[in-house]
DNA sequence: ACGACACATTCCCTTATGGGTATATGATGA
DNA sequence: TCATCATATACCCATAAGGGAATGTGTCGT
């Protein structure tokens, strides 16, 4: 088997670089193709490509505007990666991974062998 | 080009959900592989190179504990993911999401354009 | 109806994935 | 030293990616 489609879900659309940019174009308000054609400095085809990915996972909304087309931010989808990420919230911002680093040392230290990686 | 490898960041790593259920048990302590083998029900090989991956990007260290090896989440990488994720956790979280729907038609109806920024 | 414009879709190509299976490496115990 | 356990690596395979380039589709102005 292959990896997983980048459609899906929002963990492996939003692993893509420049879908993240676009979502944080987006962020900002509606945007024509065009419009982000030129921010992101990629040719057009393949902003119609991230967008369409985009589309199939929910994350932009489209609304056609005469011969334009206008994208929106629809953030729902990144709230299961933060759904995932949360529990993991406390291993970073209080000093737990110091606490783990130095129950570590004195394992290490006791024990007998320190490979690391 | 392809896309970008999974060793690339947190991003790509974690959009591989083994790779996540990984964490997760990783989450409640050290463990062993075999440990992990069993509880995702994988092949043992299967797993050493998820984890392979989860090292390369730093989500989780490994500790020598006679022939076996120990791996220990780590989650600072995850953070970067949080980071990017917060600027998008009104849109969901609070009603921004029906207030922009809302300003939009405004917008439409007295205006006609929906240029944001 | 026609040409310009704004996007979307298609095809080609290189690259890496993730699972399966077989094998190599490293530590342990007899 | 040898067999065994615990992991890691190497190979093979089918699949899809993302960029480049060309073309299709729908809309607007004249």
């Amino acid at each position: 088997m292959a990896r997983a489609a980048t459609t899906t879900d929002a963990f492996n659309a939003v692993a893509e670089p420049r879908r993240r940019q676009i979502l944080d174009l987006l962020a900002a308000g509606e945007r024509p193709v065009g419009e982000l054609v030129t921010r992101l400095g990629l040719a057009q085809p393949q902003v119609s490509k991230h967008l369409k990915v985009l589309r199939e996972v929910d994350l932009v909304h489209v609304r056609d505007e005469g011969r334009q087309r206008m994208y929106r931010l629809n953030a729902g989808p990144l709230k299961g990666i933060h759904d995932w990420l949360v529990k993991y919230e406390q291993s970073w911002n209080e000093r737990f991974d110091l606490m783990d680093a130095v129950i570590e040392e004195l394992k290490e230290a006791e024990e007998r062998d320190g490979r690391d990686d």
